[in-house]
DNA sequence: ACAATACATAACTCAAAAGTTATGGATTGA
DNA sequence: TCAATCCATAACTTTTGAGTTATGTATTGT
């Protein structure tokens, strides 16, 4: 389980946390489909990919010459133990998120 | 309000991260007292806390000549609005999911 | 008034990392 | 088998930003 210092590191490049919102949003993506909508190079995207990859929060699925991303928002939680935290103000909120968490434990 | 990638890019960095932390756990610290146990120079606490202040994680008060910072966890809502958002997109995946294997059930 | 203290800013250095192009390895299709 | 595709890695460049020292601006105490 990665450090919440290495996933708030991991998720401050604005780049890197778009690539990681897509692959929660339109689901799995090959690298190059990352690469059609990142405005940066193929290499670029395939570092970033590491990146998150090295803390959890994608997975990748070689088929053939492709490989497959996805996100892992399980490996988010450490953020969220750290926001528990330090921002004990937003129980409520934190409470449903953390659920949410829970279920996607099992 | 600071948007969420300047959040995650504040918090990115550790030092600057280990201040806020130290101000939500130890409350109201002048510039000095911070720079005693941050391990840099006191001109980088200082560049470190505008940081911090410029996306409203922390609020200073003068008192003569020492400046009294504090933080605001309130400013951290943005990252938690974040979590809920890509958490739930997970959460709708796994209820679709979940509907797709009680209608196999049936 | 003057020395000392507290902090911020300026100017600079330096290292980390984000980007590039070039290339290699693996796989597919012809 | 051979060209083309997909991706990762290597080697390099460039930019960003975290750190430094030096200095400026208030403020306090004597």
């Amino acid at each position: 389980m990665a450090s919440a210092n290495e996933l708030f590191a991991s998720l401050g490049d604005s780049t890197r946390r778009a690539i990681f919102e897509r692959l929660c949003r339109a689901g799995e993506q090959t690298v190059w489909m990352l690469t059609e909508q990142a405005g940066v190079s193929q290499p670029a995207v395939s570092k970033h990919l590491a990146v998150l990859k090295h803390c959890g929060l994608v997975h990748d699925r070689r088929r053939g010459r492709e490989v497959h991303y996805s996100a892992k928002p399980q490996a988010l939680s450490p953020l969220i133990d750290w926001m528990n935290l330090y921002a004990g103000f937003w129980r409520e909120r934190f409470d449903r998120l953390e659920d949410v968490l829970k279920r996607m434990d099992q």
